[in-house]
DNA sequence: TCACGTCAAGCAGAT
DNA sequence: ATCTGCTTGACGTGA
């Protein structure tokens, strides 16, 4: 079992998730911000591995507009000392990877444009994992997509689609269950007909489930990863009070979290935080690990 | 220096 | 019809 964060460290006086407006595209711009991005990510990345975050989820705004139309720099090429810098460094350390490209990326959408958009996203998250020289255990999440009125078909359209991918994006695209759209129980029969590994989203499924023992969930889900896709995946959060439902609490809520392993006891897993504060709350997080057998750490 | 309108992209549910 | 939330708030113009 690992933890960690997703995308940014509010602390660490860097910001990785750097971007900017399509208006002000130029190769200048570009090298700036990706250059900014890189070296923040690995600075994040030693900061994790000293404080026992071992899992981390990398930003997709790694690279502005990577999968726009407007993209013609040779950004692999161009970084690809940085990428290699930082590749030993997760390497060297075992550092578990995930992205999760955003809600623009519609695997099942009906508008065959859109998936055209999302499957150049997808690529481009692929092409990160293999700059980094990452194995099948680094995984790109995904959530179904739409409903369209009609989930059937949807869900069809979505394993037509996950059939048609190539093999480099399809090793590492994992299906994610939402708060609205496709819960858990949807998301495993989609893994019955293909395959693809599920992970599971705490939160979501608290919002939208149909009432299965959490056990049951966990059983169900981790026999989804197979050997080469690495420990199964969480996605721990908790609701923010007097929020509108789905929104994710500010700072880690410990009683909560702790209930948490106690039910998951009988498995192992890793688990992305998926809280507003981010290092804060893992580093909280991390703290209470330590006494969990099935926490990989350093030091007690 | 800072407020605030806007920003590549999709979808569903609440208001 | 418009707003909110999600991947992750950040950019950048105007005052």
């Amino acid at each position: 079992m690992k933890i960690g964060y997703p995308s940014l460290n509010w602390t660490i006086g860097c910001n990785g998730a750097k971007t900017f407006h399509l208006k002000s595209y130029s190769h200048e711009k570009l090298i700036e911000t990706v250059e900014n991005n890189l070296n923040c990510l690995l600075t994040m990345l030693k900061f994790n591995v000293k404080n026992n975050l071992l899992f981390f989820r990398i930003t997709s705004r790694l690279i502005p507009f990577a999968s726009h139309p407007v993209m013609d720099f040779d950004w692999k090429g161009y970084f690809k000392e940085n990428f290699n810098e930082i590749s030993d460094f997760i390497n060297e350390n075992n550092i578990r990877i995930s992205m999760h490209p955003g809600q623009f990326v519609v695997v099942n959408s009906k508008d065959e444009e859109v998936f055209e958009r999302s499957l150049n996203e997808l690529r481009y998250h692929s092409h990160v994992f293999d700059l980094l020289k990452l194995d099948s255990t680094a995984k790109i999440q995904v959530h179904v997509g739409g409903v369209y009125a009609d989930k059937e078909k949807s869900m069809e359209r979505f394993i037509g689609r996950y059939n048609g991918l190539n093999k480099a994006i399809k090793r590492r695209l994992v299906i994610e269950n939402d708060e609205k759209s496709y819960n858990l129980s949807e998301c495993l029969k989609i893994s019955e007909k293909t395959e693809i590994p599920v992970i599971f989203d705490y939160f979501h499924h608290e919002l939208n489930n149909n009432s299965r023992e959490l056990h049951v969930c966990f059983e169900k889900f981790t026999k989804t990863w197979k050997a080469e896709d690495g420990l199964p995946m969480v996605d721990y959060s908790s609701q923010k009070e007097g929020k509108s439902r789905g929104t994710h609490i500010e700072s880690i809520d410990l009683d909560h979290f702790k209930k948490f392993l106690k039910d998951t006891e009988d498995f192992d897993f890793d688990i992305m935080l998926e809280i507003k504060d981010k290092e804060t709350s893992a580093l909280k997080a991390a703290d209470i690990l330590k006494y969990d057998k099935r926490f990989i750490h350093k030091e007690l």
